[in-house]
DNA sequence: CTTAGGG
DNA sequence: CCCTAAG
């Protein structure tokens, strides 16, 4: 394992750093292990590094105290980046800052990953947090012993958490930190992206990197990250997968850090110096032409044509000297469909995990408590990670339908369950995602559904022909007030209503009808009954008619045995009609009657020789 | 495509 | 409602 970190850490030898990490490590305050980085969310949720200006903005509004600051200042929105979950694998990393801490914040991430968001939940405003983590696998409870009760009695809860060390392995990765912190030399720094929920796959299965070839690698990085590389460098490759599964890169130390809101040690020059730094390093990503494993960093541009964060770590995590080949890397999980349940008008929703392939700009709503107000946020992923930001709408959107309740109802009780934008979804368009409330018909996101529709009701037509037939039945109008819906796409659907019809309470009369049908032209005549007596209800399918049928006979049949039964949420099904059904039933499916019967007669008739 | 039946 | 297997 040193053999590795040494040997990366050979790669610095010749650094500029060097020379910087030196001057920095006499002053003791530095190696800071959280940074925070001001940036802008663009429109289209990618981030630009904030401009001088925006940092001085920022800087005044912390020095005003705002600690409950809801709403984000407005020119600059900023993202917030929360350190990823406890994963066992990250915790294994925090573990070693034990006694290095001892605070809030310390314990929030050692102990109870999930208190973290509380206990500095202050210092995310108008910051963007960047969480550090080493790079390499310090083993510093052992190898630390003098500095931490010195450390101990000067990190404060905010406050940059400090690393000295005489030991060789220790300054390596201090020197990794501090380099990061120096300008114009982008490949020393690294983001951190980490996300606010733990990456279930994480705990399980680990990827041994060390036996994968470049190909392999590539593909695994193409897995990780939902994109390809044409990286060589398997060393690259390993520690970005690694660090990507894991979500733990260093930061860019730098003189700018926060205590109680207020800027501290960062004076204007720092100021400027952070944001030029960020300048500096995007420009060189953007830019940059260099050799060595320039040729996996430079020029990931997103789908908007800027760079993203994710650019910003893979460009500095490249570089970053970590020990990935030790870390259990834990594989990514694999895709999940969201499976949306919908249960009769309260369109209650739930949803299964969703997919950690990164795609790029995988995002989902999410409301987010942020000092006084709720603000609502969107998930994005970056790099393996998951970052919230402030959720804009760019889309107008027409008359809402009526499963805008869901949404609500989605905002209002769904804080730890992420929306999930779709199964691997990496074959969205970002656009399509950026939109997440989206009108698009999503056309390759849910191909079973919309084909479906296509052929049953030639859906996609309808977009520009205003409602047609549906409207001569008069039932149809109150069975589904939004009728028109059913043929009018252009109306917003959110993910979850890509993949599932809406449902649509029976109504009264369609009963009747359905039951009237099935006595007219028999059970399981589901087609003969739809085409006869549901030409109008372009929403009810054969299918729908038999579950309903379906549905029908068991309430009929519990409704005589099992008492009053009745679901809380459906209307009572007047007891005539249940009647019918009962009789219906009975007569197309007289299973005991006619069974025995027919086995009455088959003796008698073997017994009367017709056998 | 239609049915039937499980999910 | 969704999904599939069977005719």
């Amino acid at each position: 394992m040193f053999g590795n970190v040494e040997g990366y850490g050979d790669m610095f030898q010749d650094s500029i750093f060097q020379t910087r990490s030196g001057s920095l490590s006499s002053t003791n305050q530095i190696g800071n292990r959280v940074a925070y980085k001001l940036v802008r969310v663009a429109g289209d949720g990618t981030l630009v590094p904030a401009t001088d200006e925006e940092m001085l903005k920022v800087k005044d509004l912390l020095e005003n105290n705002e600690p409950d600051m809801p709403v984000l200042p407005e020119p600059i929105q900023t993202e917030k980046y929360i350190p990823d979950e406890g994963s066992p694998s990250q915790f294994l990393q925090l573990e070693n800052f034990e006694g290095l801490f001892q605070s809030e914040t310390a314990e929030a991430y050692t102990e109870n990953m999930n208190s973290r968001h509380e206990s500095k939940e202050e210092l995310m405003y108008g910051t963007q947090m960047l969480f550090a983590l080493p790079d390499t696998k310090f083993q510093i409870s052992n190898e630390l012993p003098g500095n931490v009760e010195q450390v101990q009695s000067e990190v404060l809860l905010s406050e940059p958490i400090i690393f000295s060390s005489n030991r060789c392995s220790m300054n390596q990765s201090t020197d990794d930190l501090y380099a990061t912190g120096s300008r114009n030399e982008p490949k020393e720094a690294a983001l951190s992206t980490a996300a606010s929920k733990p990456e279930v796959s994480r705990v399980a299965g680990e990827i041994c990197l060390d036996n994968l070839s470049i190909r392999a690698l590539q593909e695994t990085f193409r897995a990780t990250f939902g994109r390809e590389t044409t990286c060589k460098d398997n060393r690259w490759l390993k520690r970005r997968i690694t660090m990507g599964l894991i979500n733990s890169c260093v930061v860019p130390t730098t003189t700018l850090t926060i205590n109680d809101n207020k800027l501290i040690g960062g004076d204007q020059d720092a100021i400027d110096a952070f944001s030029k730094d960020t300048l500096d390093e995007e420009r060189a990503i953007e830019s940059k032409d260099t050799p060595s494993s320039p040729d996996c960093i430079k020029g990931h541009l997103d789908d908007f044509g800027h760079t993203s964060v994710e650019t910003f770590v893979d460009y500095y995590s490249g570089n970053e000297d970590f020990d990935g080949e030790h870390r259990s890397a834990k594989r990514v999980r694999k895709p999940t469909r969201r499976y949306i349940v919908e249960t009769s008008e309260t369109g209650e929703r739930q949803q299964s995990d969703e997919s950690m392939i990164p795609s790029k700009d995988q995002s989902s709503i999410q409301a987010v408590s942020s000092g006084g107000g709720v603000v609502v946020t969107r998930m994005v992923s970056l790099a393996g990670s998951r970052i919230q930001v402030p959720y804009v709408s760019h889309v107008r959107r027409s008359r809402p339908r009526e499963n805008i309740m869901a949404l609500g109802e989605f905002h209002s009780k769904s804080w730890e369950v992420k929306a999930t934008p779709e199964k691997g979804n990496l074959n969205l368009s970002p656009s399509q995602l950026n939109n997440d409330v989206n009108r698009v018909p999503a056309v390759n996101s849910a191909p079973r559904l919309v084909q479906k529709e296509v052929s049953d009701k030639d859906h996609l037509k309808p977009i520009f022909t205003e409602v047609d037939q549906d409207m001569m039945e008069p039932e149809l109008l109150d069975s589904s007030g939004d009728s028109s819906d059913d043929n009018c796409v252009d109306v917003p659907i959110t993910q979850s209503e890509i993949r599932r019809k809406l449902h649509r309470a029976w109504t009264v009369s369609e009963v009747e009808k359905l039951v009237e049908g099935v006595s007219k032209y028999g059970v399981g005549k589901w087609s003969d009954i739809k085409r006869l007596s549901f030409s109008p209800y372009t929403h009810r399918t054969s299918v729908d008619l038999k579950d309903k049928w379906r549905n029908l006979q068991k309430a009929s049949s519990s409704n005589r045995m099992g008492g009053g039964l009745k679901k809380h949420g459906s209307m009572a099904i007047p007891s005539h009609i249940m009647l019918q059904v009962r009789e219906l039933a009975q007569k197309q499916s007289p299973i005991s009657p006619v069974e025995s019967k027919a086995r009455v007669v088959k003796r008698s008739r073997s017994r009367n020789g017709f056998l």
